[in-house]
RNA sequence: GACCCGUUCGUCUAGCUUGGCCUAGGACAUCGGCCUUUCACGCCGACAACAGGGGUUCAAAUCCCCUACGGGUCGCCA
């Protein structure tokens, strides 16, 4: 039987996280095992989801590049992919579990379960369903539904233990009386999701259910509705959580969480992918860097860890680093474009003419990165003159032979347009001799002239690919401002 | 509270199935050094962990039991 295996977010914003390390197993699985990845959408809560949400998901799942072969907008033999669209099933499905027994009309109220839960729970009792309504007989069902009454489906959990089978924490042993009876359909109709889940994977065929084990303790309540259905359970494969700094389940108040943010702070989505593999799963050889290629050759279930994963976001940060360096030029000028456009320091228009000139520049500060925003930051130097003179530069320039060194340097430069690199060389080497400043000083001092700063690109890739009316420019400015002192 | 799950450097982890090769390996972070006419990159090195207690065994990070701590779930959310 060919794996079958399913991604199913519920449409209530962009992707977590969390979800997308669960949404990325399934996925390397699935290609690693020759079987098929599938969307599903879990909208059944009516009031939180929504179809822009339902549109976001599939932007992060395409920023990821985590293709699937079957969900809502492709079809596929299974069928619909949205659990809006399969109420008539789950209707059906649970008539059928009524007529054998396994479910039953309850007509309580919300109001006296809420309760009864209350009142159980002072008295220090586990807060378990009463089982009223579970020995109604179906006239009397029949006949309190007549009178209007909304009577939800509740589901019999019957049979006093259940064993799961997980392929990461092997067997475990749970007894139904932990739960008791609970609900599967809501008064309005709509189904929840311990019941829907099951009737969709069997539906849909799944082989392996793999996500959170935040959902291990749901397990045997719907391997007992799979029983009851009468189909086979899938393979089970809870993966471990992810924590935050402080060890607490990673969530919004740990600031960065949604895909969309990582995206727009300026991470790639190859180390995204290569990081959020690292948690929970290691390779066999101690490699850590792997394209999604070698992940789909690598990955196994059987090599991920059965403990939580704090996320660290320094070495997210270092990965990212590392899949920057790697860009080529024309690669980065596409990627660093927003950023550069949002940045404000230089518009759209300039940027495409000095289209190569740019390049070269995201060229020469590309080491520095962690993140794409960080190239606004650090092309600073070539856009324009930090505001103020750094606390190094500002030694630099205080030195004696500084100003005649700058001064040098304007007049040797005055006669052309650009510098070229043999250029800079040369007239660094003609300074030097004619005021006999000594190499590293030499080169501080027109750092500092330039840029104001001890800090940046390399400073030949500055004078090349600036202006020689921007260079004097600004190395006049700085003199004007050593001689005011 | 009940029911589950988990526990190797600060963090991610290797090793645990099939005890000995573990004076516990790698990575991030940190700290040092080298490279370098800046910063960074790169390279080299240092620091740093088997939760605790009992067993079993010639031998335990590895097997068993207990304790402690951490996490998750107990909804007409998913």
């Amino acid at each position: 039987m060919s794996v079958r295996v399913r991604f199913a977010p519920s449409p209530t914003g962009h992707i977590h996280v969390g979800n997308v390390r669960t949404a990325l197993f399934n996925y390397l699985f699935a290609r690693s095992e020759g079987g098929r990845f599938i969307l599903r959408i879990e909208d059944t809560d009516l009031e939180r989801s929504t179809l822009e949400s339902e549109n976001l998901i599939y932007e992060d799942l395409k920023w990821l590049g985590l293709d699937y072969d079957e969900g809502p907008k492709m079809g596929g033999d299974y069928g619909p992919y949205r659990q809006t669209e399969r109420f008539g099933i789950y209707r059906k499905c649970a008539e059928e579990l009524m007529e054998k027994g396994y479910a039953y009309k309850c007509f309580c109220t919300k109001e006296e379960l809420d309760a009864e839960r209350e009142k159980a729970q002072a008295e220090g009792r586990p807060p378990l369903y009463s089982g009223k309504c579970s020995r109604m007989t179906k006239e009397e069902a029949d006949r309190r539904e007549a009178a209007g009454e909304k009577p939800s489906i509740r589901f019999r959990a019957f049979k006093p233990n259940v064993l799961v089978k997980d392929m990461i924490h092997g067997e475990i042993n749970f007894p139904t009386n932990s739960f008791g009876d609970f609900i599967i359909i809501r008064p309005d109709g709509t189904p929840i999701y311990n019941y829907v889940v099951v009737v969709d994977d069997a539906m849909m065929k799944i082989t392996h259910v793999i996500r959170g084990d935040d959902h291990l303790p749901n397990t045997p309540k719907q391997v007992l509705i799979y029983e009851a259905l009468g189909y086979e359970a899938p393979t089970f494969a809870h993966i471990p959580m992810i924590l935050g700094p402080d060890h607490a389940k990673l969530s919004k108040r740990h600031g960065n969480t949604s895909v969309e943010q990582f995206r727009s702070s300026g991470y790639l989505p190859e180390a995204m992918i290569n990081y959020m593999a690292l948690l929970s799963w290691s390779s066999d050889d101690e490699k850590e860097l792997f394209s999604k290629e070698e992940l789909i050759s690598k990955f196994s279930l059987s090599r991920v860890s059965k403990s939580a994963a704090v996320f660290d976001f320094d070495k997210l940060d270092w990965m990212n680093g590392y899949y920057i360096r790697r860009k080529t030029a024309d690669e980065l000028y596409g990627l660093c474009l927003p950023f550069l456009l949002d940045s404000g320091m230089a518009d759209g228009g300039f940027l495409e003419k000095e289209k190569e000139r740019v390049k070269a520049m995201l060229l020469s500060v590309r080491d520095n990165f962690v993140k794409l925003s960080d190239a606004p930051a650090f092309m600073e130097v070539y856009f324009k003159r930090a505001a103020e003179i750094t606390p190094e530069a500002g030694e630099v320039l205080a030195l004696e032979t500084s100003a005649p060194v700058l001064e040098a340097f304007l007049d040797k430069i005055k006669n052309y347009e650009y510098l070229s690199p043999e250029d800079y060389k040369g007239i660094m080497k003609e300074i030097q001799k004619e005021t006999g400043a000594k190499g590293k000083a030499l080169y501080m001092a027109v750092r500092a002239g330039v840029t104001r700063s001890t800090k940046g690109p390399e400073m030949d890739s500055v004078a090349t690919l600036l202006p020689v009316k921007e260079l004097s420019g600004r190395v006049e400015e700085t003199l004007s401002m050593i001689r005011r002192g």
